[in-house]
DNA sequence: CTGAAAGCGCTTACAG
DNA sequence: CTGAAAGCGCTTACAG
């Protein structure tokens, strides 16, 4: 019989009861395990009513909480779903796009009763990532960063950790993973309507502000601006800004630097809103006037656009659908052994606002 | 010897492959499971240096990977913290405030090897969900809605759930649960400060906007409001007005009905930044310069206070923090036992802007 | 309708 | 330094 020292100062931390378990109960209900077992889980055929009445019983004297644990380590799943964000700047959530797949993707796991364990990783080293971990996550979303050959050569070695992975915004990736599945959205169609629309409005030389760290959709949007500005607008007339972490800061910095060595263009094309709307703010506050003067488009329409002066003309992303959607694939995924399909794309569509078109 | 039917027009789906288990890894080195055991948890003391290298190949060998699951069911913890928004609107990331709480909670976990299960719940009724299961989490934090009796009855059927918790903006809440800490900022005092801001400005007459919903927080800015413009000023001078889901939308319905049947008052007290700048541009939109005929002021200092003008005059509210001083908690609480401390109040400040002030 | 037993993949005293 | 065995809390064929 070992006791707590004694004369202790503090009261003797009194050793935290045990929770109570299926064995707990079935003494208490006088029967085997097992039936307590189908009771939890609703097997009720399996039980004459009055058994079934007595366990019930026995659970809520215990106070008995089935271990999720320990039933899905017998069952082989986490009914959980990892989402793994690369972000070397350390403020995943805070950008919105980001925020809303992952609240779209949440929303709809939770109606199926998955959980989603979020993780932001700083480092592309990302294999032992906990969200990688069996018995954590029966499939895991990723939303990465880094030069396309890297993401490419990162996803193959993901397919192989014997996890369906959701890849978001990828393009060009090896089709023959079947263990991978990628949902975006027509970033490359976004960019060129935002492109042809400055375009037709007479604007000739353009910029591109761009994130400091580029993510895959980034690059599809200039790409599809690139395609949209035409080869038949002659001279090299598209100069591109990298903007840092894009806070209105850095954007501002990038823009001043920019504009001290060149002449101002006639639209600047943003890849997002954040930056849009710091553009527009510091044209004004140089005396131009958006639009006559100079042109500014965004990307995303997020709440925020309507903050600022003129209203951006953006394009709009469908993110929390995106993270619903993946949600959706996911399930089908885990139900049927194979991916529905193995690339989903959103639409996109053009917003015009008072920062390209007058009233 | 049961076998595949024969003739099946598709590949038989060959059966996947079975993780390969520490018994697989052993049988390969010829050594017993305990011993990849040690290798595996790096206790190298425990092995003779070839032992541990034949063991090392065998692993890399069979491509094995551990199971978390299992092994957090032998040691009775999940390494993982939940974090469970209630959110009747259903875009709960998509309030920055909450985003990076979200973020500052998951990050800081990651350092310490924690996984973030995050769920939103649309209902106030949440004791059976996900995050609080046996073996999922080995705490979790809630961000609450709902009136302050019904909160304060929740978190008292939380604190017996067997689970540590994390109560963020709660207040007043009794102090005799040990399994409850307490994370909020000083929105009193926030309140406080911008109301006394803007009396001192010589405002008489004051209107409030807040959210449809209140969230614990909010109430408190409110008090602290009330406190600040002071019993001196004579007459009951301070409406308050609901604004739905907050967004620029529903804010500026809710100021124009306001408005139909209102004088306008000398000062618009927004509880955050989005309603602020949704009343920043109504104002401006009906013709009423800022602040010269009409002051507006938000609370949180979000980075998007930055797009609209003139400047909002708000509170900083340190959200990434509050998550991140969160973490710090839950993993002394897991270390020792107990919570160092049962309420930890983080402080905010006063940012004059233009929305107040001319320059 | 009910129960005894094996096992999910690990870890941890306990012997040797 | 190494191994055999028990057990974390469940579920699931298999008998009765």
């Amino acid at each position: 019989m070992t006791r707590p020292p004694p004369k202790s100062g503090k009261k003797a931390p009194r050793a935290p009861a045990p929770r109570p378990t299926m064995r707990k109960v079935a003494i208490a209900a006088g029967v085997s395990v097992m039936s307590v077992s189908n009771v939890v889980n609703g097997r009720f055929d399996l039980l004459r009513p009055d058994t079934r009445q007595r366990i019930e019983e026995a659970i809520a004297k215990v106070g008995y909480r089935p271990h999720a644990g320990a039933r899905n380590l017998r069952r082989s799943r986490a009914m959980t779903v990892g989402l793994l964000i690369i972000d070397q700047s350390g403020t995943f959530l805070g950008e919105p796009f980001i925020a809303q797949i992952a609240g779209g993707l949440s929303a709809t796991l939770g109606d199926y009763n998955y959980g989603m364990l979020l993780q932001a990783s700083p480092t592309l080293d990302v294999e032992d990532s906990l969200v990688f971990e069996h018995g954590r996550t029966d499939a895991v979303c990723v939303f990465l960063e880094g030069s396309d050959g890297y993401r490419a050569k990162l996803i193959e070695r993901l397919s192989k950790l014997d996890q369906p992975i959701i890849a978001f915004q990828e393009v060009g990736l090896r089709n023959d993973l079947p263990n991978v599945c990628v949902i975006r959205q027509h970033d490359l169609v976004g960019g060129q309507l935002i492109a042809q629309h400055v375009r037709d409005l007479g604007a000739k030389r353009f910029a591109v502000l761009t994130p400091g760290i580029m993510r895959p959709g980034a690059s599809q949007r200039l790409i599809g601006i690139r395609e949209g500005l035409g080869r038949d607008s002659g001279e090299k007339t598209c100069a591109i800004i990298p903007c840092g972490d894009m806070s209105f800061a850095s954007t501002q910095a990038a823009l001043l630097a920019f504009l001290a060595d060149n002449p101002c263009p006639d639209a600047f094309l943003s890849l997002n809103d954040h930056m849009g709307i710091a553009t527009v703010k510091l044209m004004k506050a140089q005396g131009l006037r958006v639009p006559q003067d100079v042109m500014v488009t965004g990307f995303n329409n997020m709440e925020f656009r309507q903050y600022a002066d003129p209203l951006l003309t953006t394009i709009t992303s469908h993110a929390y659908e995106m993270g619903a959607v993946a949600a959706k694939a996911i399930l089908y995924r885990l139900e049927h052994g194979r991916f529905e399909e193995t690339e989903i794309v959103l639409p996109v569509d053009l917003v015009v606002g008072g920062s390209t078109v007058t009233d």
